[in-house]
DNA sequence: ATGGTCGAAGATCGA
C-alpha cells in the first residue's frame, strides 16, 4: 500500500445498481477508503463479498429497505463506532463512525447523510424540513462534548453553505439546501471545531459543486451545480492535507449518481 | 412560475 491516505465520500444513489461505476472509481482512483451514502441496500442484501474482491477487506454500514444507507469500505483495518446516537429518535441510517488503524496511528471517521428537508423551507408546515434542521442541531451538540483531534466527517451534508458553493445565491437563498436557516446551523456545526478540507484547497470566491440534478437536459451545459457533499477536519490534521478533487467526469459515467465523488489526500 | 429525472418499490415516496 502506498504512503498516504485517499479518502473518497460519494452519495451513491443506490450501491447495487452502481456496483460497476464504483469498480471504476477503485480501479481509476485507487482510494484507501470510500464513504458511501445513499446506498438504499438493507444489511442482508450488502455487496460484501464485491466489495471485499475490490481489495475492501474492513466494512462497516448500516441500511435499510429503499431509503438512506451509509456505508464505509476500507483497506486499512476499522473499529466501528458503537453506540452512536439515534438522531431524532429515528432508526433512519444516516450515521455510522469507525476508527480507522492507520500506520501513523488511528483516525476518527464520520459519515453522515443529512436529511434532505423536503421541497418547503418551512418547519411549520414542512416535518421533513423540521427534521433536518433538528438533525443539525443534536449533531452540533453532540461534537461539543466529544474528542476533536484526529477525527475527519464526510458525507452528504445536503446543505451548500457558501455563495460560490450554489449557481446562483440569489436565486437559491429560498430553495431547500441554501437557505439561512440551514447554512447558519451548518457554519455552527463547523463551528463547533472542523476545517473545510475542500475550501482548504479552492477559495470561497470560487464555484465549487458536487452535485448536479438529474432534472437538467444537459448538466454539464447548464452547470446549475451546487455542493452538497463535504469533507472536515480537526485542525491537527490540517498539516497532512495533500490534495482534493472532485470527480466531475463521474456525473458522465454510465448511469451516473447525482453526485460525484470528492476525493481527499492526506500524508497519513 | 413550472417542470423537469431518477431509484426502489411494485403505488407512490423520497430526492
Amino acid at each position: 500500500m502506498p504512503l498516504g491516505m485517499r479518502l473518497v465520500t460519494w452519495n451513491i444513489n443506490s450501491l447495487r445498481l452502481r456496483l460497476p461505476v464504483l469498480e471504476k472509481l477503485d480501479a481509476t482512483l485507487a482510494p484507501d477508503i470510500i464513504c458511501l451514502q445513499e446506498t438504499k441496500v438493507p444489511d442482508p442484501l450488502f455487496p460484501a463479498d464485491a466489495l471485499r474482491n475490490m481489495g475492501f477487506e474492513h466494512l462497516h454500514y448500516k441500511g435499510m429497505k429503499s431509503y438512506n444507507g451509509v456505508a464505509i469500505l476500507s483497506r486499512h483495518p476499522i473499529t466501528p463506532l458503537e453506540k452512536l446516537p439515534d438522531w431524532h429518535g429515528k432508526e433512519d441510517c444516516r450515521h455510522i463512525g469507525a476508527q480507522v488503524h492507520l500506520p501513523s496511528g488511528p483516525v476518527e471517521l464520520h459519515d453522515f447523510y443529512v436529511p434532505a428537508g423536503g421541497d418547503i423551507p418551512d418547519p411549520e408546515t414542512n416535518p421533513k424540513f423540521a427534521h433536518k434542521l433538528a438533525f443539525v442541531e443534536e449533531v452540533t451538540e453532540w461534537f461539543t462534548t466529544r474528542k476533536r483531534d484526529r477525527t475527519v466527517l464526510v458525507g452528504d451534508f445536503n446543505i451548500a453553505p457558501l455563495e460560490h458553493d450554489v449557481w446562483s445565491h440569489k436565486q437559491l437563498l429560498n430553495v431547500v439546501s441554501h437557505t439561512p436557516p440551514e447554512t447558519e446551523r451548518l457554519n455552527a456545526w463547523l463551528n463547533v471545531g472542523f476545517v473545510d478540507a475542500m475550501r482548504h484547497f479552492v477559495p470561497a470566491s470560487e464555484k465549487l459543486y458536487t452535485w448536479w440534478s438529474y432534472r437538467n437536459r444537459d448538466w454539464k451545459k447548464s452547470n446549475r451545480g451546487r455542493r452538497l457533499d463535504h469533507v472536515w477536519i480537526t485542525p491537527d490534521l490540517v498539516p497532512d492535507l495533500t490534495g482534493m478533487t472532485v470527480v466531475r467526469e463521474a456525473r458522465d459515467w454510465d448511469t451516473p449518481s447525482d453526485h460525484v465523488p470528492v476525493i481527499v489526500d492526506f500524508s497519513l
